[in-house]
DNA sequence: TTTTATTTTTAGCCTTGTCTAAATATAAGG
DNA sequence: CCTTATATTTAGACAAGGCTAAAAATAAAA
C-alpha cells in the first residue's frame, strides 16, 4: 500500500512527465507539490526503494511501469469523483477539485468499480480530461489549444489547461463548457487575441484565454 | 481543524459515553480503538487542550458540548456515506463499514449537505442507526432487543447491535432486514432461544441472535 | 490496615513527512 | 579553464501518533 503522501508524489511526477517528456527534476516536483526540494529528495529515494520510480542522484526521476499504473489509478479516482460531484451532486465544475483531492485517496477497488458503473462509465471528467481505465490506460484524443487555431477554423471545446475557479467562472460567464462549438472569426497576430463565435454571441478573447482552452478540430 | 486520528478518538469516546453513561476510562478507549493506553493518555491530554473534552488524571474523560458536536458530525458523515453505498452503489449492508470509515473524514460541509439531499435526507443508515442532523442532534427512537420481547409480541426490525459481516449475512440468509416484521411464537427461558415468524417462514433463533437485533414494538 | 492487583501516566524511543541550514554537484559565463 | 550561479543532496531538527518499559496512583484483597 501507498500512503496519501506517496500517492500525491506519484501523481505529481506522472503529470510532470507528460508535460516535459523525460526525467523530472527535484525542483519541478517541489514546485508542483508546494514543498521544499530537500523533502522531495527524501521521498523520491524512498519511492525508488519501493520500485515505483527510478532515481539517480542529480539526474531526476522517471516512473516505472508499476509507478505509472499507481499514479493513473489515483487520477482515475480523482476524475471519477469529479464526475460524481458535478453530475450527481450538482456542484459547479470549478468547485470540485479540492474535494476530489481528498476522495482520490479512498482505498477500495470495489468502490471505484461500482462508482464507475453508477456514473455510466464516463470517459472524461467535467474539465474534459480523460479518465484512465482500471489498468491505467488513457485514451488520448487529439486536441489543440484554441490559440493554435487559424481564422475561420471551427472546433469543439474539449478541455481546459488552466483549472482555477477564476478561469472556469470566466468560461461559465461566456457560456463556454465542454462540448461548446467555437469558431474563430478573427485573429490578431500582434497580441494573439481573437474574436470568436460561441452560439449566437461573438466576442473578444485574449491570448491568455486562448492558450488555456483545448478544442478538437476535424 | 481536527486530524483523522483526533476525529476517530472523539467518535470512539462519543460511543463509549452512550454505552457506559458517565466518564470514559483510558483503558476503555484503548480497547475500542485498538491502541495502547499510553497512546490514549497522550491524545486525551491533547484533546483536553483543544477543549473538546474534559480530563482529570486518573478520572477519565467526558466530551464537552463542542466535542460532542464534532463527534456527531463524523458519525453523520459515516452513516450518510453508508446510505450512499447501499442505496446508490448497491453494496450489501455488511460491506460498507470499512469504506465509510474512510469517507467519514472527508472535509466539506457543502459536500455533506448535498449528499444528504441527494440521498433524500435519510433518518437512518442501512443498519438502522439514526443519522445525526447538521447540528449534531440525534433523533432517538424507543427500540428494544428482540430478546426482551415476550411470547406472541410483534415488532419491526429497526436495527442491529452487532454489525459483523457474519451476523449481517446470517440475517440476510433468514431474510431479515430493516423494516422486516417479526412475531415471537415461542420463548425458551432456559437458554433464551426463541421461535419467531418472519414472513411466511418460522424458525429457531438462539439467544445470541435475539440479543443483537433491535425491534420496535407498539 | 497492609499488601497485592489493576489502571493510568510518564519517560524514552520510533516512523512518517516535513523543514532549515550547510555541503556538494552540475551548469553557465567569462 | 576557472569562477560564479543554480540545482540537488545531506545533516539535523521537529510535530504527529504510535509503541514499550517503568513508575505512580487507585482499587481490591487479605
Ligand atoms: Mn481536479
Ligand atoms: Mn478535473
Ligand atoms: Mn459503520
Ligand atoms: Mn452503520
Amino acid at each position: 500500500m501507498f500512503s496519501r503522501a506517496e500517492e500525491n508524489y506519484l501523481k505529481a511526477i506522472y503529470h510532470l512527465e507528460q508535460q516535459i517528456q523525460g526525467e523530472v527534476s527535484t525542483n519541478a516536483i517541489a514546485e508542483r507539490m508546494d514543498t521544499k526540494p530537500s523533502s522531495v529528495t527524501d521521498m523520491v529515494q524512498k519511492l525508488a526503494e519501493k520500485e515505483v520510480l527510478s532515481y539517480k542522484k542529480y539526474k531526476g526521476t522517471l516512473l516505472t511501469p508499476n509507478g505509472r499504473k499507481i499514479a493513473a489509478n489515483v487520477i482515475r479516482k480523482h476524475r471519477l469523483w469529479e464526475v460524481f460531484l458535478v453530475e450527481k451532486l450538482n456542484f459547479q465544475w470549478d468547485e470540485v477539485h479540492e474535494i476530489a483531492e481528498q476522495l482520490e485517496h479512498i482505498q477500495s477497488d470495489e468502490l471505484v468499480s461500482r462508482l464507475d458503473r453508477f456514473l455510466g462509465n464516463p470517459d472524461f471528467d467535467p474539465h474534459g480530461d480523460p479518465i484512465p481505465d482500471k489498468h491505467g490506460n488513457v485514451k488520448r484524443t487529439e486536441k489543440k489549444l484554441l490559440s493554435e487555431c487559424d481564422k475561420n477554423q471551427r472546433g469543439v471545446c474539449v478541455g481546459v489547461k488552466e483549472t482555477s475557479a477564476e478561469f472556469l467562472q470566466y468560461l461559465d460567464k461566456r457560456k463556454i463548457s465542454i462540448g461548446t462549438k467555437i469558431k474563430v472569426l478573427g485573429k490578431e497576430f500582434f497580441d494573439g487575441s481573437m474574436i470568436i463565435q460561441v452560439g449566437g454571441d461573438q466576442f473578444f478573447v485574449s491570448q491568455k484565454i486562448a492558450e488555456n482552452l483545448y478544442v478538437q478540430t476535424n
